[in-house]
Formats: structure tokens, sequence, C-alpha cells
DNA sequence: CTGTTAGCGCATTCAC
DNA sequence: GTGAATGCGCTAACAG
């Protein structure tokens, strides 16, 4: 087929210069046909230019247009764990946007780790990206945050954007989540359906996040009735098994009377389930357990999970759009929640 | 703090040339201290050229960098659906191999679509990346598929290396995973407890991984006795949802005596077991429900699914190391698949 | 060891 | 419109 005469074995990719000697014109027009601003070049060689490139199958150098342009298509994307379903469904929705956009977005996972977060920051600025954008919050007060702080703010300062979802320790652009007046809307809910005593599982000392979402439950259960004594407040990972252990714990100081476990987000309350079960409890019947997120999966467990929904993918759509200066993202706000009553939740009789 | 005296405003991040100024040596010098090979620079020069990057915030241009070696630290990674948990466990394993070996990685998402794909490819291959991994098989009879041949091919000619992940339509280095011999185990384990009557719920006409473990299934049954219907196969999207309406579509018509639906993939057999539920109708008891893949939620589902364990983050560690031209990861042959019963399929007083 | 110089692939001024 | 020349940030010979 379509040989380029080049022999089968090892090549280097054609470059522009390759192209242009082929369509016997200068390396400015073939650039300029190529890539250039339309409208500036014959359309006779133009077309040579075009067919030229088909034939000997070019591809542009992206690194070399960056160090030319002095400007790259590349949108840097840092989560905390990619096989997390809030984090990759949030990157979903970033590299969904980015696509419309025609930027490559490159990923990096700090595995909740403050340290490898700054070290990642700095490697991947050095890939000069367009925007730069941070999901999942470390803990408020960790020694680095300092430092990350005036990391990013170089870069910034460089020209490019950050923005962080969902997290609230630096004052740059970050999409803002309802956390405190979801969960305040999702705790009145089930004070409203009869529900009386509580339970929390939260994440690490400080994780802003987590914080967030228990100070508004709380905040909900003070205004509707409910109570929440502070030994009932559990503290684990921020991880399904983080949330399986912390049901567990209380499982076995007795339960006390709880009537509902609020977990902080829902990978926590799935794993919270699961212990549920294994305690030989029955979830919804004997214990009630809530989340946070609307991840997929909750419509599968059982019982379905009451949660409070979170657009992730939206999260990240928007997270882009705003580094991107969309003035419609900017002022949209907090991206809204909405409370999910599901059978994990069921109505007490009072 | 440590201020640059660039003042606040807008800047250029700092280039190499600054740093060899501010630090009173060569740019070469400069250069062979932050990069090149150890020990061959001056210890004094070095030390000075170190508190200068860090004075200068300096950070190394990875564009310019490619574009001088002639080599990238980048690698691609396409997958069909970033927020489907076997292919974020798949991206998990890649980025955190890719990030032991000092690598960066971009990713993409092909949602299914053989051109979207393609497009990919060639938008990628301008990165140049070191390598480009392909999870997620296409319809085996594409007719974009010869031209991602040639592209991937052209690719590999100019230095690249591609690796694909369970697919096996191109003859590129590949991370095999014994979906027939997985199928074919679990079928005789599930005859072996009891059942005899099988359906399935496969994805889209074509789709080889599905179709291997179908045809593993099959052949398992007809090696143990199990009987499986030619009406019995119903096609659905390769989705939760799809496995929703398979099972839906199965049990409208009837059950017809199934006593087991084996469900392709994980996150159609956890949709599977929704619709059985939604069917009022009980999963494990009425009908039993079997997966493949061992996705992490499948635990969390009721009745825990039985399935077949794939190493999914292990897959995404493997392809890497296959690019990288490790020698045990080429040699390890396909990669061991392990039937995981669970209550999903109880076993059967025959 | 260190500095000078010539590229790497491409965009873009500047003359023609 | 088109081409020649310059430069982007950096590495890698090449001489000293």
């Amino acid at each position: 087929m379509t040989e380029t005469g080049i022999g089968t074995g090892r090549s280097t990719p054609a470059t522009l210069h390759d192209v242009a000697r082929e369509a016997g014109v200068s390396l400015a027009t073939a650039s300029r046909s190529l890539n250039g601003s339309t409208r500036k070049v014959n359309d006779e060689y133009r077309q040579r230019v075009l067919a030229a490139a088909a034939r000997l199958d070019y591809s542009p150098n992206l690194s070399a247009q960056a160090v030319a342009r002095g400007t790259t298509t590349t949108v840097a994307l840092l989560v905390a764990d990619i096989a997390d379903p809030y984090f990759s469904s949030i990157a979903a929705g970033v590299v969904a946007e980015a696509d419309q956009e025609r930027l490559i977005v490159t990923m990096a996972a700090t595995e909740r780790d403050p340290e490898r977060e700054l070290e990642l920051v700095r490697t991947l600025r050095g890939q000069r990206p367009r925007v730069m954008i941070l999901a999942g919050s470390r803990p408020t007060s960790d020694p680095t945050e300092g430092a990350l702080g005036e990391e990013l703010a170089a870069y910034e300062r460089s020209g490019g954007r950050v923005v962080l979802i969902s997290r609230n320790e630096f004052d740059f652009r970050t999409v803002i989540v309802e956390n405190t007046a979801g969960a305040d809307a999702l705790a009145r809910e089930l004070v409203g359906i009869g529900y009386r005593r509580f339970a929390v599982i939260t994440g690490g000392e400080g994780l802003r996040t987590a914080a967030d979402r228990v100070d508004g439950f709380r905040a909900g259960l003070a205004a509707a009735g409910g109570t929440l004594d502070d030994e009932h407040v559990v503290r684990a990972a921020f991880t399904r098994d983080g949330g399986y252990d912390g049901m567990r714990q209380l499982i076995e100081s007795g339960l006390d009377g709880i009537e509902l476990v609020f977990a902080a987000n829902d990978v926590m309350a799935v794993g919270a389930l699961s212990a549920v079960r294994d305690a030989g409890l029955v979830p919804g019947t004997d214990v009630a357990v809530a989340g946070f997120d609307d991840i997929p999966t909750v419509r599968d467990v059982t019982p379905a999970l009451t949660t409070v929904r979170v657009p992730l993918e939206e999260l990240g759509r928007r997270a882009l759009r705003l580094a991107l200066g969309d003035e419609s993202a900017s002022s949209e706000g907090a991206v809204r929640t909405e409370v999910v009553l599901r059978a994990s939740t069921p109505a007490r009789i009072a």
C-alpha cells in the first residue's frame, strides 16, 4: 500500500522539512499550510503540502511546536487514586472536556501522600501544561502545604492556570462543591423520615472535604433534632476498607442505640455496608447507612445507598472550563448537590 | 520568603540560560549539573548551579529536552472509558509503574468508537511517546481496523513501542489474559457445584474479549455437561446498563429454566444482578449470576459476585514493563486468572 | 572537566 | 503570497 519509500526498517518520523522538500515548497509554506492561521497560502501549494504530508505520514512534533510556540496543549491532572470511582469519574470529565478543546491530558496519582503530591506538581510543571487540576484534598495542616502553595503560585506566575476541585486550602480557582450544605440537607431529611441517633465515619484528621461534610451533617442534625455523640464519630482511611473498619469498630462497641451511620463518602459507605452484613446484621434494617457522592456503584449495592449526589464528571468538565477562562463556569457558583434517599435508609415509624 | 527578584507580576519560567548566568557558569555546565550523566562536573560548580536553580525556581522544559534529545519520557494510554472500573484499574497500574520509571502518562478515552480511537492514536503520535498502550478491544472486523494497524505499525517503525492489553487483533506485543481458559474453568466449576442450564449475556457483535470468554464458557460447559442454547445468548452493550438490559430480556422471555447467567464482564454482571432484583426475583436463589474480571465492587454487591479474577492493575504494570523491554514481563506468558466462587452462585443440590 | 557551537523540529518575523 | 533567516530551550558533539 502507501509505502513511503523509506523501507521497512527503523526510521525517524518525517519532519516538516521532509514534507516541504517532498512538496517542493519552503519550510515556512509547509508550516503555514499545515497549521498557521487559515487563508494565507495559495490553495495550489496548500494541496501539494497536504498531499506530501499524507504520503510521508507526517505527524507534527508536539514538543517542537511547544518549544517554538512557547505554549503547549497539555492539561495536567492530579488525583489521589485513579482506581477510586470518585476520581476516575472526575478524570473522565476532564478528559472529555479536554478532548473537545483538542487538549491532551496527562495524569498522575498522589496516592494521598502530600510529599508525593508536591513532587508530582514539580515534575508536571516541566511539561509547561496550560492547566493544572488538583482533585482530592490533603490534610489541612500538612508541613508541605506551604511549599505546595508556593509551587502552584510560581506556576501561575509563569502563565499557568491551577484549578482545585473541592478543596479550599489555597486561593486558586476552585470548583466548589456544596459539601457542607449537602450534608446539612441530608441530615435534615434523615431526621425528617424518623432517624434520631446517628454515628459518623469520617476520614483522617484534618481532611478538609471530610471535615466539611461532617460539620454540615452536624449542623443539620442540630437544627432538625438528631443526636450525634462525639464518641460516635470514628476516623478511618478515606477508602472502602476504611469504611469497613470504621463500621466494624462501631459495631464492636455495641452500636449503642445508633440508628444510622453516615459515612463521609460513598466508597466508605459501601465498605460500611459490607461490614454490617459481615457482622450478621441487616443494613437498612438493623442499622441504616448513608454516604456522599453518588458514585455509579451505589445503585447496585443492596440495599441501594442513600447519598448526596455530586455530578462527578461535571466537576471535571467544570474544572477545565474554569481554567480556560470560561465565564459561565465561574459564574455558576458552587456545584449543586442533591439528597437521594434510597433503601439503605428506610423511613422509620417514629 | 525566597523571592526570585522577578517581582510578583507575570513572568516566564526561568530557563537553563538564566540558571547558568546566575551561577556564573556556561550553559553546558548548567545542563550537565542538572541532568547530564553523573560525575562529570566539579562539585563546586555543581553546587552553585543547583543553588541557582533553586533560587530561580527552575524547572526544566520537558518539551525542549524532548526536542534536543530526540526522545520523550511520555507514555500514552488509550482506554475505552476512564470511569469504567476495569479500565481505571488498568490505568492505575500503568500510572504506578510509569511513575517508578519516571515516565509521564497521557491518557485518552476512545469511548468505544473505532474512528475515534484511530483519531486519538494519530494525535497522540504527535507527542512522540515512548510507549503507546491500548486497552479495550474493538469490533473484530471494523472498517478502520486496517488503518489503525498501519498507524500503529508506522509508529513502531519510528521507534515507538505499542502494547495491547487483552486484545489480539494485531501482531504487537500483548498482555494476554486467559479469557478463554478462565471462562472454561468457570463453566466447569459451576457445573461441578450443580448448575446445568445456562444463559450468557455478552458484548456487541465481534468484540473479541467477549467472544473469547463466551467461547471458553461454552467449551467448559460442553466438557463438563452443562447446556447453553443459542437463544439464551443475548447481546448487549459492554456496560453496566447493557448487563441490566440483557438480564431483563432474559427474564422477560420467561427465563425458561435457566439456572445461571454468565455475563461476559463484571460491570455487566452487576447490572444483571440489579435487573434480577428489580424484577422481584432473588439473585443467587431464583437465578444465579457470574461475571468476569473481579473488579473491586463485586465484593460489595449482594450477593457477592462469583467471577474470574483478573489482576487488573497488574495488567497495566505488565503492559508498561513489556513495552520497556522487561524480559520477565514477556516471559511470564499469559496473565493467570482464577475462578472465585461467591454467594451469587450458591452450590446447588443436584 | 569546561565552554563554544551546532543542531533538534518547528513557528514566525522580516524582506522580497 | 512566499522564502530565508532567526530563535524557542535544551543537549551533545567538539575543541580547549
